[in-house]
DNA sequence: AATGAATGAGACTTCATTCAT
DNA sequence: CATGAATGAAGTCTCATTCAT
């Protein structure tokens, strides 16, 4: 098995914890770094969102696990529609560039599957809450109408613009006849689509549905049976 | 392919649709059928679920669905959350029943895979609330506390409940070989998942992908490369 | 101590307690005579109304007692209030005939008096839901402007009615003096409200409350210090 | 008679009433004094509990009174239980402080009983909300479930706070017979329930009463008829 | 005489958002 | 930059009352 380059730079490495209820000002400057507060915010906000979804998640919640209050929040968000959007935006991003990075060196359909589905079990384990929330905002934003509005056209669906390059290869190399197309691609992202279905809750589970497609697309996972 | 038996009673058929808008007066509105307003709240109710999710779902949209007030809801059901566990039962009911059915003439692995998936897919196409209900479901069960609280541990997962049982006749007719198991399970598991899940919107998105799978299955859609 | 003729006759004596939830009507006729069931609701609606005010009975609680639903009472009684009103008419004169009959014998104030605390304890012994009623009652009427408006000048305390012809009858026999014929009126006022509050929860508590009373009428209670 | 040290800082000094009918906007208030509204609402909610009770006092009741909205109680108090219990608590100290006070510098029982009663009907001339809460209380505490939770042991009713310190001191003097504890006790307990009743509106019938008592208590009240 | 389906008003509570400080 | 007081809209639920049956 390969070994995938990992998501860096999501936490700010400097996170410290903010030990809310320290009264000790001595010595240190306040360092009440605007940026720094940014950042968590984009971070707790997208731990919240992951865990408890657009609706149920409120701003005193992701004001609380930031340690400021709710008026603070607007200081850098109009909205929480405007904040959920940026934490989407990241973690868009972040997710992109994993992935991207994590299948170019391969050449063939086959392998590129396979480096595929590793960087997204790889993901899981690494920070969950990115394709929780992923996962999460592929409900909320068809049941919020101020979701819907902002991202009806223009959500580049991570794995909608992945597969589609993966089986335009298998058909290059000829892996795919090209009368399959469409339903290989369907296949692959129903596939996908379920291994980061947050009911799959083990990691374990992850790999070993990964182990059986990739035996399966091999054409080692199934006996025929003798009479048929 | 073969027919299934369809999912049949989840709509009362007379369902008359209730004039919403005529000047209702107190008291008892003439000739009302206490069963029908019942089953029609719980119709409307699964498809305001199954759209909206729980948090979204008002009493009002629900009471505005089914030609009624938010009070008498009342009658029904002790709260929204009863009323949630009385969808969730019927759909529960059906789908399993459904299923069921539609796998049982089959005896080996592969055919009754088929059938299970054509099943499913049926499903959403005659009535996609009940699928999408029991999608909507899997998330809401996580978020909110008085759902999670019902249901912690009696939650029986229509795909959980049915997949071991075809992995077990795998095994049994030699199919599967009896180390691939859980992986054949943890696969089939994703995939159902993946496939249900509303983000695939068209039925031939279901359709395609399924048959690519059944492909996958008989060793047809792959080539291998002739040099890997 | 003297006894004192007991109320009567306001349990319907054929009350029979409804067996609510019996199927058998073998052999009996249905008597669901009206008269009956009329004083079963004004007896239950007592009860619930001393309880726990008239603010927090429901109708839906007096139908409950009665073995009824709450539409059917409205074949009874106009309003909540109505049923309010006709319960307190009830165990107003029930009291005050009780009252009455317990006094009329005696010919001066001391024993007069005597009688008239012990008429309230016995009250209260025999059935609580009596004293109770008009306890609440008194807060009741000046809490809710519904009862309000029509008690506001038509109440007839039972206190209020009876203890000015004690002390009257005391100043007649010499007991009193001329000059305290409202001291002792609203001393007695006083002490007749705190001895059927409902936080002297025991029969004892009253008892030992009015014996003192007593005895220190008759000054008998009170050692003066030797030096003062 | 003697003169009582006056409860005082319960009412805010400088209330200033709040001009409810301004045009509100959104966002803080400009120059409000959160302690302020803290107090205020304390006290415009004690006097709405004592009024009304605690059932049929609304939230809206107690926020138009105190200039502000529904939501905004929220920020002060959890819910309408805790502002309740806050208020019983403050009301609670200062009556509590205010006869001990009262009581303190006497020394035999009857100028105690004296002291005390006097102390009693002080309090409900300056401000009858203080009394009236506690007896609206005594009534709510039995009859809303909320309440009864919360106070069920721990209520320190003052009446039975201070009541069986005087008459323990009466014994101690020898102005009470050892066997008349309990007589004593509640016979004061039972009086000085009727006494703090609101029932008893005017200040006069509260100071008639006492006297009453007093002149009872020293023998001087009931000439007994030279033959009974 | 009685049921029970239904209404409509109002209660408590939550929450995104605003804004003086 | 941040707080926290305050609003107003909306949500769940209760209840007296009405009325067809």
């Amino acid at each position: 098995m390969m070994r995938m380059p990992t998501v860096q730079a999501v936490h700010p490495p400097n996170m410290s914890a903010v030990p809310a209820d320290q009264k000790s000002r001595l010595g240190r400057p306040p360092s009440t770094n605007s940026a720094d507060t940014h950042d968590r915010i984009l971070l707790v906000a997208r731990q919240a969102f992951s865990e408890l979804g657009y609706g149920v998640t409120t701003n005193k919640d992701v004001a609380g696990r930031a340690g400021i209050t709710t008026g603070a929040l607007y200081h850098y968000f109009d909205s929480k529609v405007a904040m959920y959007w940026a934490v989407f935006d990241q973690v868009q991003k972040a997710v992109g560039a994993h992935i991207a990075l994590a299948i170019q060196p391969f050449t063939t359909f086959l392998t590129q599957v396979e480096a595929f589905f590793h960087a997204l079990t790889d993901l899981n384990r690494l920070d969950p809450s990115l394709a929780d929330f992923l996962n999460a905002a592929r409900i909320d934003i068809t049941r919020y109408e101020e979701l819907t509005a902002h991202f009806t056209d223009t959500y580049p669906h991570v794995r909608r613009h992945f597969i589609p390059g993966l089986v335009e290869l298998g058909i290059a190399t000829g892996e795919i006849h090209e009368s399959r197309r469409k339903h290989m691609s369907d296949f692959l992202h129903a596939f996908a689509t379920g291994v980061m279905d947050p009911s799959a809750v083990s990691h374990h589970e992850h790999e070993r549905a990964v182990t059986a497609l990739l035996e399966l697309l091999k054409g080692q996972l199934i006996h025929q049976p003798k009479i048929s």
